[in-house]
DNA sequence: CGTAAGATTGACAAGCGTCAAATACAGTGG
DNA sequence: CCACTGTATTTGACGCTTGTCAATCTTACG
């Protein structure tokens, strides 16, 4: 089986991979503790991926979504000349491929960026969750609605601004992304994507990207070194980048309930 | 105001909007008539809208989406080099919003291309909504997934293709949505967009929008009067798009029964 | 009939893609 | 530990697509 033998040794925490996380969700409403155990029940054994093995696969029957334990995953699409999109990046903690489930036929490949932990959440899951969840259904659905809105930011990024423009916004934003989850995440990170995979999400060539990133480096920007990235000139990555700053709803009036606490003061929050 | 005095004689059919339609999220599910009451009952009172006119614009508070009974409406984004983005052209019968619920300011401009009718719906008939009918609640789930699918496929043709291509992906996509909910429309249909409109769905200028459209018509593969666009030679246009098809999910078995309907034989379907 | 918005055209510049080759790097087996 | 081999990065030369600026023409509308 997966972990077993010597390596597990010097692995202390972060190794056994929590069945579910709603760190991702939580910042539209604090996740319920019981919601979280459902959810955990539902949720499939976690398995591990190695660096570049395709976890599904563009066109295959839709029988359920991901949810990603530890690791970095690609989300992309192949298109007809050959060239690739890669929609989002997925990391540690959050919910991928859940856009196929709208189809039947997958719409893009999730491919291990790292080695990875994922579990399989099958599509009846989500069934248990509307009937008898309805507030972490809206949540869920909040969330849906905070992508489309990230996506259509993104894509103002790479049909109006330059080369240098949408690598700010990318470098910035994965830092913001790791934040959430792990707030020792500051300036310098480990970027575990290739040339070529920043140049499929942005819309460019990996040779554009690379003498790009050059350029930024060689004026002090930013420094790699290994797979490391370190942002340097904040000020002129946010120049750069200018991604606007969007503020999640937080527990919006709205949201029915928890299903597993019963309202105490109906009028508390008015 | 709008619409009284004598023009109102010649119009028939098509005229007083129904409350509610379901005709752009019923392709995942027969949306049960119950629920399109329900729906009715909370959605706000039409009213009309000049061209040009501004619906919601960024950065208000969010409290409520909209729905468009009639005419075409864009939702845009403005970018801080004095640019805009346009993320979305609405058709009849869809709603719009939607995706700025997850945020306290709205994202996104609503500005009519027409004259439209719209009806606002308060946020509170969503929780309703999540409540009593999760079956809805799901359907409402797969079009938000549905729509970052569209995105991303959007992106994909913005960030990997050229003008010619993604003006064709634009032309037929515009076709084929306005058929879901009016079968007569045909490879000729009337087009409000200003070629402005067009660069900033695309990515593009004006300038060399025009320039684009008018190669793609001397070349015999479309035609232009007026405000009409007709498609000349189809398999061109689908060549030069080449947008993947997907296939959205019908009545996926997961979805919980209706709300308003016992279910009869448990296992007809299977 | 007048005026503003939209469409059209030309000349020119810049950004990015393409092709091709060289170099650095990481993983693998001996 | 080292050679080997495929993968990723780097660099140069060149051309095409698209943007920019500015002027003219057309159409819609009051």
């Amino acid at each position: 089986m997966a972990g077993s033998g010597a390596a597990v040794q010097q692995i202390e925490r972060d190794d056994v991979p929590p069945s579910f996380t709603a760190d991702h969700i939580d910042l539209f409403a604090a996740i319920d503790p019981a919601e979280i155990a459902m959810m955990s029940e539902l949720v499939g054994q976690p398995y591990t991926v190695r660096r570049r093995q395709i976890i599904r696969r563009e066109g295959e029957l839709v029988d359920g979504f991901f949810f990603l334990h530890r690791g970095w995953v690609a989300s992309s699409s192949l298109l007809d000349d050959g060239g690739r999109q890669i929609t989002k990046v997925h990391l540690a903690g959050e919910m991928m491929g859940t856009p196929s489930i709208a189809v039947v036929k997958a719409a893009d490949t999730l491919i291990a960026l790292t080695p990875a932990v994922v579990s399989r959440i099958p599509l009846s899951a989500l069934g248990r969750l509307f009937r008898d969840m309805p507030r972490l259904a809206g949540v869920l659905f909040l969330h849906a609605q905070m992508e489309r809105i990230a996506l259509a930011d993104r894509m103002a990024s790479v049909g109006h601004s330059g080369a240098e423009s949408r690598l700010a916004a990318l470098f910035l934003h994965l830092r913001d992304r790791q934040r959430l989850t792990d707030p020792t995440v500051g300036n310098e990170y480990r970027l575990p994507l290739t040339q070529e995979d920043m140049a499929d999400m942005l819309g460019l060539t990996a040779v554009h990207v690379n003498r790009t990133i050059r350029a930024l480096e060689q004026r002090g920007v930013i420094a790699r070194k290994n797979r490391w990235l370190q942002l340097i000139d904040i000020d002129a990555l946010g120049n750069l980048a200018r991604m606007p700053q969007r503020e999640p709803v937080r527990t919006p009036d709205w949201l029915p309930p928890p299903a597993t606490t019963r309202p105490m003061t109906p009028a508390a929050a008015a």
